[in-house]
DNA sequence: CCCCTCACG
DNA sequence: ACGTACGTGAGGGGC
């Protein structure tokens, strides 16, 4: 029997009972998939759901998770390549399957669903051996449907608002292009690096020695760039480009193709396995690194909306990284800085320069500010002098030692994770999710330095990453279960977008709350921002 | 397909 | 002597 669209829909009814029977347990690889197609189909899967990719991201999270691979690396056993039925699919394509005769296409399918199940009796092992159990069972697995959901939901895009906006960037565009190509004498095509290296450093000679990229052409990235603006007006203008001209192809140009026909919403997909420290990812079109600290850029948040009559409301974690590093390290200082509710920079900055809090200037504060951001990082003394710009090298290291000395529990942590990862292998967050670091003891400097800043990063950027994955999951509950009209759209590391109905305001606001500072119990307070508006950059 | 650049947390 | 803060995804150039 051919298989084609016609008889599909007999093939899901026949399916039906199977995935609506709750006494039955599936297990998949990458169930987000099969998940969606079947939602598509008005088939909610019930019973227990344990996805093999899921569990291998937790198992080795920098490995690759395709089936093909497990298969090999822990069957011994080469499956039939897809590429096999179908040789040439074009991506972004419908698949044709009306040419592939339909044993090999059963024989594909039934293998598929053998070693996954294979795996799984191998996995649930391994994630009880490494102490993931947890972190898969009550954080990954519930938040696999929630996903779902959430694409599936997509956004509304206003996409009037993006064409108006387009067009002012247009005109502003064309006026740069043109006194940048008569300052350089020439035209060229400033897209590209290559020929702008060459008009600033081999014609227009700004500066003696230009500094390369690792493959020996010249550097003319942003940085570089904003070192030479005082050396030619040409600079200034070709920065305003570069932004201008990003903040068009990326966002503008790119997002109304991302607009689906059948909902007119935007529907991104969520990594739950792209990231090694258990961050999600998102793509197709990408909608965590939506424009928002330059002008031009809020224009574009401006084009994401609520529905009509409703709201867009934004919850986000205040400080969460901070206040994770606060209740990882049991620092005192950070912690009472927290919990008396005070700014944390000027806090950090009142001791680091020891001077009482009320005296603190806009300067301190602001190197304050940078200490602490690069802090999680593994900041070093060259790092931080580079980007506060105002002091040599020697003095951003007498600020750090004077942040450690203020803030002991600090330093004492990163010594705790780098000798832990270097006798263990590994670090893990609070919940247990690991992250391995081969090269912790790599004998070469750069390369082993690099994994030391990790094992400082990682229990924090993940610990975080674990807590707003709780709180989804939380969030969604409460809203199923008091059958709100509200829907969860977007997650951004530490910030939940909803769909808000308007009646519904009070309730939401209460449930998001408790759901996003309940998530995890730590020794320091949590505080959610929470905004409301049109759009997006009204609510955040 | 890699490189460079740059948007976000 | 060297490189230098963590994690991502996407567009355009150029081979």
């Amino acid at each position: 029997m051919p298989v084609s669209s016609d008889n599909s829909a007999t093939v899901f009814e026949a399916l039906r009972p199977v995935f609506s029977n709750s006494n039955l347990a599936k297990i998949g690889h990458n169930l987000k998939f099969d998940l969606s197609i079947l939602a598509e189909q008005g088939i909610d899967v019930a019973g227990k759901c344990y996805d093999t990719m899921l569990a291998h991201a937790l198992i080795d999270p920098e490995q690759r998770h395709n089936l093909d691979t497990l298969s090999e690396d822990f069957l011994q056993y080469t499956t039939i390549r897809f590429s096999e039925l179908i040789p040439e699919v074009k991506k972004g394509q419908p698949i044709d399957y009306s040419s592939v005769k339909p044993q090999a296409l059963a024989d594909y399918a039934i293998e598929d669903a053998d070693v996954t199940l294979q795996l799984w009796e191998l996995f649930k092992v391994k994630l009880e051996e490494s102490g993931q159990a947890k972190v898969f069972y009550e954080i990954e697995t519930p938040l696999l449907p929630v996903l779902v959901a959430m694409e599936r939901e997509g956004i509304l895009m206003n996409e009037a608002t993006l064409v108006e906006t387009g067009k002012s960037l247009e005109g502003h565009i064309e006026t740069l292009r043109d006194s940048i190509s008569a300052a350089a004498g020439r035209e060229f095509n400033l897209n590209s690096p290559k020929q702008l290296g060459e008009i600033l450093f081999d014609e227009l000679k700004l500066v003696e020695k230009p500094k390369k990229t690792k493959t020996g052409q010249y550097a003319t990235n942003e940085q570089v760039l904003s070192s030479l603006a005082s050396k030619h007006p040409i600079v200034a203008n070709i920065l305003e480009y570069r932004q201008l001209t990003k903040l068009k192809s990326t966002y503008i140009d790119a997002l109304p193709n991302s607009i689906d026909s059948v909902s007119g919403r935007v529907h991104t997909n969520y990594g739950q396995v792209q990231t090694s420290t258990g961050r999600l990812s998102s793509n197709d079109p990408n909608l965590q690194n939506i424009p928002v600290r330059s002008a031009q850029g809020r224009e574009i948040r401006k084009a994401f909306i609520a529905r009509p009559g409703w709201k867009l409301l934004s919850a986000d974690y205040s400080q969460i990284e901070l206040r994770i590093l606060a209740a990882l390290t049991e620092d005192e200082g950070l912690l009472t800085a927290f919990r008396e509710g005070r700014d944390i920079h000027a806090a950090t900055a009142a001791k680091i320069f020891e001077v009482p809090l009320n005296e603190v200037t806009r300067e301190q504060r602001s190197t304050a500010k940078m200490v602490n951001f690069g802090i999680p990082y593994g900041i070093s003394a060259f790092g931080l002098a580079q980007r506060l710009g105002t002091v040599s090298r020697t003095e951003a290291q007498e600020i750090i030692n004077n942040y450690f000395a203020q803030f002991p529990g600090i330093p004492g942590y990163m010594l705790r994770m780098q000798d832990s990862a270097k006798a263990k292998g590994y670090v893990e967050t609070i919940t247990g999710r690991r992250r391995y670091l081969q090269d912790i003891n790599s004998r070469n400097g750069t390369i082993r330095a690099a994994a030391e800043r990790n094992a400082i990063n990682m229990p924090i950027q993940g610990t975080a990453a674990d807590m707003i994955k709780i709180a989804m999951v939380n969030v969604q509950n409460a809203l199923v279960a008091q059958k709100l009209n509200t829907r969860m759209l977007l997650q951004v590391h530490d910030e939940l977008i909803f769909d808000l109905d308007p009646n519904e305001e009070a309730a939401v606001r209460t449930l998001v709350t408790e759901g996003m500072k309940q998530a995890l119990d730590l020794k320091c307070p949590i505080e959610i921002d929470i905004g409301l508006g049109n759009n997006w950059l009204e609510a955040h």
